[in-house]
DNA sequence: ATCGTTCATCGTAAATATACGATAGATTTA
DNA sequence: TAAATCTATCGTATATTTACGATGAACGAT
């Protein structure tokens, strides 16, 4: 990428941007879906229904931390991922409004 | 990435990932509120209104009309891009569907 | 026909993302 | 304590993305 000139745009921007990279894979679509589908939200639980290595499950579930979209709680030696309605709905607010903005041709 | 598994996932999910994928660059999400603020949309007047070369606003513009997010008509040696209405209202659909199912823990 | 303008594409370099096996750390259970 | 389980992280390979200069193709104007 050379130097990535991502500091040259707003703040907004970049996290708008940032959030649509955290939903810009279907295993992590398909994890969100599966979080909220689903009564238990262990790691292994969601490996299963992914054809995707254990490795690389929690590296997807780490890019859907990194911007707050789920949280995961320690439950003994398991742990525990949900969905992170308050960071959700931030999300879908500020998608929502530049959807509304550039609306129009 | 060894062997890209997105044929694993549902077609929907990709989908949404791909529109998504559109969206998480800070100079896309820009270049979608500058075509809908100016009067112009020539190339020339974009590339002035970013802090990037032209080659690269190019590949930008590309990627957003990949997904049909935008439209390119040609407007004797320019060319005149502006956002597809039609294309962005079935993103903002689907986005909110999506919210909308994963929004509970 | 030639020139200048406009934009896409090519070639290339560096950064990131994706995927996996192997391993390490933490915790429960035996 | 030892064994088993669960998950993050490391190391690594490959693919993709981002960025730019240079070039080429298309068009209007001279």
């Amino acid at each position: 990428m050379a130097s990535s000139k991502k500091e040259e745009f707003t703040q907004e921007d970049n996290w708008l941007a940032d959030v649509a990279k955290a939903l810009s894979h279907p295993a992590r679509i398909r994890i969100l879906k599966i979080l909220t589908e689903m009564d238990s939200c262990m790691v292994g639980s969601i490996v299963d229904k992914l054809p995707l290595a254990q490795a690389t499950v929690s590296q997807h579930l780490k890019e859907l931390k990194r911007v707050g979209l789920i949280d995961g709680d320690i439950v003994g030696p398991k742990i525990c991922y949900c969905v992170n309605n308050k960071n959700l709905a931030k999300a879908k607010t500020a998608l929502d409004k530049l959807f509304s903005k550039i609306g129009c041709c």
